[in-house]
DNA sequence: CTGCCGATATACT
DNA sequence: GTATATCGGCAGC
């Protein structure tokens, strides 16, 4: 395995400035990695989409804790999502992470996202959107509260060398009816895995 | 391809 | 009681 974790201090900024900055690092979880093509951003009390636009609960306690952490929520009765703690401790913030392009372990990813009887799915739809990420890579409420700058961590995010795109492709978020204006999701340009329903 | 709809648990009003 | 940072299936182009 080539790269290294995320340096310590990456996630100590912003959520806005760290989530285009993370486009194109590997995400490792418990059953594979792929290269992140799809974030977004959710702040404190300025973004009234975020978890934590009301203040600290107990659910997201964690998102105004030190940086470098794995928020992780279950959501729709259903599903898991993933997003890394960012900004100074105290401050609330975290990047969602909404899609990644398989690499490693995508046998494992396949059956983790594959139900019995049906036909085996596309690599590029393995983990197109921010629950199938979770399911594929076999991110859950195990991995909450993980150190992704750790290397020892079951989840974590590597640096492999390759630079975020220089003009990354900027567009609203997906999916909320709150703050639904604010342009904080970042993609890959031109990648085919971005999450479905909008391109940008 | 697009768009609608139900599933299903939890957080919060 | 209501909304939800989603997804897969299915209908209709």
């Amino acid at each position: 395995m080539t790269g290294k974790v995320l340096p310590r201090g990456f996630c100590d900024r912003p959520a806005t400035g760290v989530a285009p900055e993370l486009l194109n690092k590997v995400l490792h979880g418990p059953a594979g990695s792929g290269r992140i093509i799809e974030v977004e951003a959710y702040m404190g009390q300025d973004d009234p989409g975020s978890h934590g636009y009301r203040g600290p609960t107990p659910r997201t306690e964690i998102m105004y804790g030190p940086p470098g952490y794995l928020y992780v929520y279950f959501t729709y009765g259903m599903h898991w999502c993933a997003n890394v703690v960012c900004g100074p401790e105290g401050e609330c913030g975290a990047v969602l992470l909404r899609a990644v392009e398989p690499l490693t372990g995508i046998d494992a990813m396949r059956s983790n996202r594959t139900k019995p009887l049906a036909k085996p799915m596309r690599d590029r739809d393995l983990a197109n959107g921010p629950a199938k990420l979770c399911q594929a890579l076999g991110i859950g409420e195990a991995q909450l509260g993980l150190d992704v700058t750790s290397a020892s961590s079951e989840a974590r995010v590597r640096d492999d060398g390759v630079s975020p795109p220089n003009s990354p492709t900027q567009t609203k978020r997906i999916g909320l009816s709150q703050g639904r204006d604010l342009p904080w999701r970042w993609h890959v340009p031109d990648h085919p895995g971005v999450s479905r329903s909008r391109v940008g």
